[in-house]
DNA sequence: TAGTCTGGGCTTTTT
DNA sequence: GCCCAGACTA
C-alpha cells in the first residue's frame, strides 16, 4: 500500500464525512479526484462498506479507469480479494449494463445496439422521407436536437407539447423515430438514461433491488448532470441516501446537452440535511493564472464567489498575442512550443493547444506539419466517425443484431455489389407488406425456403442478394467460436474491402491504416464478447482516446480539456464570434456559459498561459476582420504581457482604426433589468423584457412591445421605466 | 447500377 | 471553404 498523501482540512472533512448526502464544491485544481478516490477507499477500509455496493459515476471512461487504478492502490490486499470491485463508469455505461441485465422488462433484447449521432441522423432522414415531409424545411439535425432535448428532460411522446406547427412536426418524427429504434433493436444515447429511468420508476421490485445493490453513490462533475441523470440518481438513492457529489458550477459547460448546474442548488433543496464542503485551495496553477481566472469568472452574475488561492507564488505573466490570420496564429502557437522545448523549459508533452471549435484544429495541424513536429489530437468522433470504420462496425453490428436496419442499409452495397437504390426500395417495400424484417427476407432468399420470394428480383439482383446473405449467415456462425479479430479479417476478405478502400492513393492508404487501428483495438477485446466490444466503442468519449504514451503536444477543444491539466496552455481564437461563439450572442445564459468555457481553459494551466487571437479570420467563406474577445476586457492588464494588441501594422488603413483597443478593466456591470419585467418606453409604449445581456460597457435589452413587437435597446439610451418585475 | 458533377447549405461544444 | 445529396451520364 502506498503511503496516503496528505489531505488539507477541507479535503479531509469531505473524505471522512459521515454517510449521507454530501456536496463538495471543488474549485479547479483543488484535488477533487483525490477526494473522490480517497472517499471510496475510506468507505471500504474505514467504514466496512462492501466494494460492490459502491457506484461512482464519472464523466469519461478515462476518468473511471484512472479512479479504479487509484482506488486499487489505496486498498489493502485482503480488501481487494473476494469482495469484488466498486462499480465505476459513466452514466451511460452504467445504464447500458443495467439495460442488458433487465432487457426482459424492456421492449428490447439484450443484443440491442447503441446508435451514434450519424446513425440517428440516417434514421430521422428515413422517417422524414416516410412522412413525406420536405427535407429542406424540416432539417433532420434540428429535429433530432429537439427530440434529444425532450428525452433529456424525460418528456414522453404523449406529453410532448404541440403548441406550434414546428413542435407538431417534431412530435410526429419523435413518434416514428422511436418506433423505428425499437424495431431495429437499437437505442440512442438519451434512451440509455430514459429507459433505465422508466424501468426504475415503474417497477417497484427492480427499483428496490437496485437500491439494495447500490447503496453508496458518488458522482463526479455533478454540475454537468442533466434532468434525466439527476432524476435517475434520485430514484437510485431512495429515502436515506448515501450520496456524495462533487462539482463546480463555474465549470458547467454542457448546457446544450441538457446539463443544468442548478442541479447543485436542487440537491441542497432536495436533501436539506446535506453537508456542504468548499475546496478552495488550488494545487495546480500559479497565482497569476488564478487571478486571471477569477477576473474572468467574476463577471458572471448570480454565482457563489469562490476564493481561489495557491501557495505556488505569482509565476510568469500571461502572454497575449495577436497574429495577422489564423495560419500565422497557428505558426505562432507552434513557435511557442518549439521555443520552450528547445530551451528545455518544457517537454513537448507538457503543452496543449485549446480551441473553441474543432474546425480550428485544421490550421494548427497544418502548422505542425510545416514544422515537422508531431502532435496528438483529441477526438474519438474523428476516428469512429470515419467512413471505413463505420462500414466495418455496421457489419459487426449486423452480425450481433440482424434487425439493425440502419447498419443493413449501410452494409448492403458497401463495397458496391450490384444492390442499388431500386433493389433496396423493393426489399423494404416487401418487408413492410409482409411485416417481415428485411434480414429475414434475405436469409429466406439464401436458403431458398420461400418460393414466393424468387420472383421479386431479377436473377442477377437475386444472386447479389443471396451472396450477401450467405456471407452474413456464415459470419454469424463464425462469431461463436472465432475471435473478434479473425471475424474482422473474414469480413474484410469476403467483401473485398481492402481493394475497395485502398485504391493506391494516399487517402486510400490512410483509410486502410485506420482499419488496422480498429483491428488493434479489437485485439484488446479478443477475450470479451462482441456485445461488449460494440458497447464500449459506442460509448467512447473524445478524452478516452488520449494516450499518454506519446510525448507530443495535445490539440483539443476547450470542452475536451475539462478535467485535464498541462504545464503550458495556449488558447487560440480569442475573438468575438469564436470565443464567445456567435451563436451565443443573443442569450445571456449562453454568454455566461462561454465565459465558463474560457475559465475552464485558463484553469487547466499549471505554469504558462498564452492567449492568442488573430486580426483576420475565416469563418464560412471569405476571411473577415475580427474583434478581440470581450472576455479579454475582464483581465487586469498588469497580469498580461507580450506584444499587446494593436502594436503591429497589418493593413494600414483598415487596421489604423483598431490600434487603440482598450483593455482596461471596466467596472463590472450588473444587469438592471430582468426577463419578465414590465417596462415603459417614452416612444414605444409598454412591453415585457425578453432577455438582457451585458455587452462591453452597456446593457442590451430585448423588449417585446405591445404595439410594435420586439426591439433591441441599449439601456443607457432607452431610459426605460420599470413598471413591475 | 456506378461513378462524376453540381448546387445548396452550413458550421459549437459530445456521452 | 467543405461536405453532402441529388442529378446526370456512361
Amino acid at each position: 500500500m502506498t503511503p496516503p498523501e496528505n489531505l488539507n482540512t477541507s479535503q479531509n472533512e469531505a473524505v471522512t464525512a459521515p454517510l449521507g448526502p454530501v456536496l463538495v464544491l471543488a474549485g479547479p485544481g483543488s484535488g477533487k479526484t483525490r477526494v473522490l478516490t480517497r472517499r471510496v477507499a475510506h468507505l471500504i477500509t474505514a467504514m466496512g462498506v462492501v466494494p460492490r455496493s459502491i457506484v461512482a459515476v464519472t464523466f469519461t471512461n478515462k476518468a473511471a479507469k484512472e479512479m479504479s487504478k487509484r482506488v486499487q492502490e489505496l486498498l489493502t490486499p485482503d480488501t481487494k480479494a473476494g469482495d469484488g470491485l466498486p462499480n465505476l463508469g459513466t452514466f451511460h455505461a452504467l445504464c447500458a449494463r443495467i439495460i442488458r441485465q433487465e432487457a426482459d422488462h424492456l421492449p428490447l433484447t439484450r443484443d440491442y445496439v447503441i446508435y451514434d449521432d450519424s446513425d440517428q441522423l440516417s434514421l430521422v432522414r428515413e422517417v422524414i422521407k416516410d412522412l413525406r415531409l420536405d427535407p429542406k424545411q424540416t432539417r433532420a439535425g434540428r429535429i433530432l436536437n429537439a427530440i434529444s432535448k425532450a428525452k433529456n428532460e424525460l418528456i414522453e411522446l404523449e406529453d410532448y407539447d404541440t403548441d406550434t406547427y414546428a413542435h407538431e412536426v417534431v412530435r410526429q418524427v419523435y413518434d416514428r423515430y422511436q418506433q423505428a429504434l425499437l424495431a431495429n433493436n437499437a437505442l440512442d444515447f438519451d434512451d440509455l438514461l430514459f429507459w433505465v429511468f422508466r424501468l426504475l420508476r415503474d417497477h417497484d421490485d427492480i427499483r428496490s433491488a437496485y437500491r439494495r445493490r447500490f447503496q453508496h453513490l458518488l458522482v463526479d462533475e455533478f454540475q454537468d448532470t442533466n434532468t434525466a441523470q439527476y432524476s435517475l440518481l434520485r430514484l437510485l438513492a431512495g429515502e436515506s441516501p448515501d450520496l456524495f457529489v462533487v462539482g463546480d458550477p463555474d465549470q458547467s459547460i454542457y448546457r446544450w446537452r441538457g446539463a443544468d448546474y442548478r442541479n447543485v442548488h436542487r440537491f441542497q433543496e432536495d436533501y436539506p440535511q446535506t453537508l456542504t464542503i468548499l475546496l478552495e485551495q488550488n494545487y495546480r496553477s500559479t497565482q497569476t493564472i488564478l487571478d486571471v481566472a477569477t477576473a474572468v469568472i467574476d463577471r458572471n452574475p448570480r454565482r457563489q464567489r469562490k476564493r481561489l488561492f495557491t501557495d505556488r507564488g505569482p509565476g510568469t505573466p500571461v502572454v497575449l498575442h495577436e497574429s495577422y490570420n489564423e495560419n500565422d496564429e497557428a505558426d505562432f502557437a507552434v513557435d511557442i512550443i518549439s521555443t520552450l522545448t528547445d530551451s528545455g523549459e518544457a517537454d513537448p508533452g507538457d503543452c496543449a493547444v485549446m480551441y473553441r471549435t474543432n474546425a480550428q484544429s485544421r490550421a494548427l495541424e497544418e502548422a505542425f506539419l510545416r514544422a515537422s513536429l508531431s502532435y496528438r489530437i483529441v477526438g474519438a468522433q474523428r476516428f469512429y466517425g470515419r467512413r471505413e470504420i463505420k462500414d466495418l462496425i455496421a457489419y459487426l453490428r449486423l452480425i450481433h443484431n440482424p434487425v439493425d436496419r440502419v447498419s443493413l442499409l449501410r452494409a448492403l452495397n458497401t463495397p458496391p455489389r450490384g444492390i442499388g437504390a431500386k433493389t433496396v426500395k423493393l426489399l423494404l417495400e416487401n418487408s413492410r407488406q409482409r411485416g417481415v424484417d428485411p434480414a429475414k427476407i434475405l436469409f429466406a432468399l439464401a436458403r431458398e425456403k420461400d418460393p414466393a420470394l424468387m420472383d421479386i428480383f431479377t436473377p442477377r439482383t437475386r444472386r447479389a442478394l443471396v451472396n450477401f446473405a450467405d456471407s452474413w449467415l456464415h459470419w454469424i456462425e463464425m462469431k461463436v467460436d472465432g475471435g473478434l479479430v479473425s471475424l474482422i479479417d473474414l469480413i474484410i476478405e469476403e467483401t473485398g474491402y481492402r481493394t475497395y478502400i485502398d485504391d493506391g492513393t494516399e487517402e486510400g492508404e490512410a483509410r486502410w491504416e485506420n482499419i488496422q487501428e480498429l483491428r488493434r483495438v479489437a485485439y484488446e477485446y479478443e477475450d470479451v464478447d462482441l456485445a461488449s466490444f460494440l458497447e464500449s466503442i459506442a460509448l467512447i468519449s473524445d478524452q478516452d482516446t488520449l494516450s499518454d504514451e506519446q510525448n507530443a503536444p495535445t490539440l483539443l477543444t476547450l470542452h475536451a480539456a475539462k478535467g485535464l491539466e498541462f504545464p503550458v496552455v495556449i488558447i487560440i481564437g480569442l475573438d468575438d464570434g469564436v470565443l464567445p461563439h456567435q451563436r451565443s450572442f443573443d442569450d445571456p445564459e449562453g454568454i455566461a456559459e462561454e465565459r465558463r468555457l474560457f475559465y475552464v481553459g485558463v484553469t487547466r494551466t499549471k505554469d504558462r498561459l498564452y492567449l492568442l487571437r488573430s486580426f483576420r479570420r475565416r469563418f464560412a467563406g471569405p476571411s473577415t476582420l475580427s474583434e478581440p474577445s470581450r472576455f479579454l476586457h475582464s483581465i487586469p492588464p498588469k497580469l498580461l504581457d507580450g506584444d499587446l494588441l494593436g502594436s503591429q501594422n497589418w493593413e494600414q488603413t483598415a487596421y489604423k482604426q483598431k490600434t487603440t483597443w482598450d483593455l482596461s478593466p471596466k467596472i463590472p456591470l450588473e444587469p438592471q433589468y430582468q426577463p419578465g419585467m414590465r417596462v415603459r418606453h417614452k416612444v414605444f409604449g409598454e412591453g415585457i423584457v425578453m432577455s438582457t445581456r451585458i455587452d462591453h460597457d452597456d446593457e442590451e435589452i430585448q423588449v417585446e412591445f405591445e404595439e410594435l413587437g420586439t426591439k433591441h435597446l441599449d439601456a443607457s439610451m432607452a431610459q426605460l421605466e420599470i413598471l413591475d418585475g
